[in-house]
DNA sequence: CCTACCGATCGGTAGG
DNA sequence: CCTACCGATCGGTAGG
């Protein structure tokens, strides 16, 4: 008898998160129903209720994947033997970088957490917080030692993680520029600006 | 007799309005019901169409307006005599203020303008278009005449544009940092970028 | 995985 | 501006 069902791996329960982290992203939270997913998956509403447990459940299960994975990423990344500025260009390379390869669920993390249930939507905004704070330190860092501008590091985080937020425009457009040549147009902007230096 | 309804002054429409927009920011507008409003109000559902023909044309009314003001924005300042990195500082400028001034109906219209049923979509689709393609315009612009660095304009754009947004995140937390403070570090790493020129 | 169904709530209308 | 109400749809359950 296996007791712990969220370890065993669930293949047609990976299929129905990653359908509904599409209409999420689409649609929104709100305004996706049950009914709307199950036609997705190709089943009826009921069924879905064998895979998840409700609603809220996947949307929990999308922003605590994407919130962790950019926690163990500031971890290590902070870890590194490099000077404070290379690491803000890091974590906002990866910011970048997946906001491209999974921006389904980074979007609907991005965009729906606030329709978690408590208690869940609390412990969301914390770890938010302190993703923040972690960021915001690598920022103070690099401006003591001279590397970075003087400015307000809060504003400076809140700055970088919409901007990359943006890229949901672009990967909806007619992509006239590639992941590469975007990724590296946004760290010239974010980080030498857009003024040339004369 | 009126025919006018839309150019007649409506103060009991304007309060409706002005809920609508603090509800539809806080929860969402598929989230919010017309029982809410009512409620916020201090009305029953019912009498709120005396004053609105439906929940859409409240989201119209928003989004429109936000839309417009901007397009005139754009218009006046592209019109002055002053080089093309300045204008982009002032339009920069003129969303950072918006932000924070009328946060309520920028947010509502940046985040909630998907749920505008056809065919106001497709025309609020297109406003945004034109209005952003104005703005790469300008940062085009600006790079011929050697004030800007060579980047991809349109994801300068999406980067302005997304980054502003940001302001929300510092409009519901406790304020460390006043709003002349915040436009001022805004403008500065957007133009001139995180890294300290040495 | 399905059929059948539940109570709750939705946007909106009729009529006064 | 209210009471009373409509059909539609919601998330979810029972039972097989």
């Amino acid at each position: 008898m296996n007791k712990e069902k969220k370890n065993r791996p669930n293949p047609r329960r990976d299929v129905i998160i990653a359908k509904a982290a599409m209409l999420f992203r689409k649609n929104g939270y709100v305004a996706t129903s049950m009914r709307d997913l199950a036609e997705e998956v190709g089943v009826e509403a009921a069924s879905l209720y064998n895979h998840i447990s409700s609603k809220s459940e996947i949307l929990q299960d999308i922003c605590f994947r994407v919130a962790n994975k950019f926690m163990l990423n500031i971890d290590e990344v902070s870890a590194r033997p490099i000077s404070a500025l290379e690491k803000v260009e890091l974590i906002l390379r990866f910011h970048i970088r997946e906001m491209i390869n999974n921006y389904e669920e980074v979007n609907v993390s991005d965009r729906e957490w606030r329709h978690l249930p408590e208690p869940y939507l609390l412990n969301f905004q914390n770890q938010r917080k302190i993703y923040r704070q972690k960021f915001a330190s690598l920022i103070e860092e690099g401006i003591r030692s001279g590397e970075i501008n003087e400015i307000d590091a809060p504003t400076a985080v809140i700055i970088m993680l919409h901007a990359v937020s943006g890229i949901e425009s672009w990967h909806r457009s007619v992509k006239k520029i590639d992941a590469d040549q975007l990724e590296k147009n946004m760290v010239m902007i974010l980080i030498h600006g857009l003024k040339k230096n004369s």
